[in-house]
DNA sequence: TTTCCGTTCATACCAAAGGTTGATTTGATG
DNA sequence: CATCAAATCAACCTTTGGTATGAACGGAAA
């Protein structure tokens, strides 16, 4: 029985050093009101209502706090395009090959075609027949409007 | 006192009744046990125990629930152009004449130095001059430059 | 009034972009 | 294997864009 006690935790410690002092009070108040009248029943009401009283501290000391949880609903603004998704739909009517997406791309930062060829590590030539064909797919003539309708099309963020 | 009990609530009533068929129970505990040795001290065990269970019920089924907030965060898309506002600091900043934002957000729209001179009614050099003077103000050498840096500070939808 | 800035335009030159044709290689597909 | 699309590059040419310089005009500020 000791060792379980000496197992358990602070709250059963002292729990337990209260035991044995009231035990104590319990003796002396027996001794004290052993010659009154109706002590026997007084003394056993002190105990129940002591140790219900010990009972109610000790359930609120260990027992796991009731949660009850309120639910409030946050509404938060977020951005469309913060996390930009593809327009697919839109990337597949238009047919682009890999690299020519990827020329569109390096258009839209502002890149020249010589940059975009050292980018890509392509000769001019190439990145000027990607940038071609690519017009041709989006039925445009310069590269703004390339830029300005792959924006609007979604398929550049 | 009685009335105190009956103005308590359901929980109260439920004790009170316990209280009272525990009282004949340990009464019929003190009678079978008063011949034993230390039934005394038994008895008082017993009162003890049985109402620190009682404390600890009636504190479990009392005590007021913590109350633990859940927020919950609902995302709200916006579209990010649905109300395009015009960045009037970094406009500033830039300090662009009438001339060559409007030449800016032609640029901006895909039409060529041309183009530009024909809407606005103004002649090739004319808005050669406004872009060179807008590209020394952005800081850029190319208009896809200029037009990508644009949006980016939000002077351009 | 003078000065400054924005606006307008011109000329000239060079760089970049755009367009065309043709050729080669490579990987996938039938 | 034959074929086709994608990718690569070259050569050539035209158009557009960008830079530099200069000049004229008008309004606003010093």
């Amino acid at each position: 029985m000791a060792s379980n006690f000496l197992k358990g935790k602070k709250h059963i410690i002292i729990y337990g050093i209260s035991l044995a002092i009231l035990l104590v009070l319990l003796n002396w108040l027996k001794l004290r009101l052993v010659i009154i009248d109706h002590a026997f029943e007084v003394y056993n009401g002190a105990i129940a209502l002591i140790f219900t009283g010990i009972g109610i501290w000790v359930a609120l000391k260990l027992a796991k706090p009731k949660e009850k949880i309120v639910v409030i609903e946050k509404e938060v603004m977020v951005e469309k395009n913060v996390g930009f998704t593809m327009n697919e739909t839109e990337l597949n009517r238009l047919n682009l090959s890999k690299r020519e997406l990827e020329v569109l791309q390096l258009m839209a930062q502002g890149l020249s075609n010589q940059e975009i060829a050292d980018r890509l590590f392509l000769s001019l030539s190439t990145v000027k027949t990607h940038a071609n064909n690519l017009f041709d797919k989006m039925g445009v003539e310069r590269r703004t409007q390339a830029i300005n309708q792959a924006k609007q099309l979604g398929i550049i963020p």
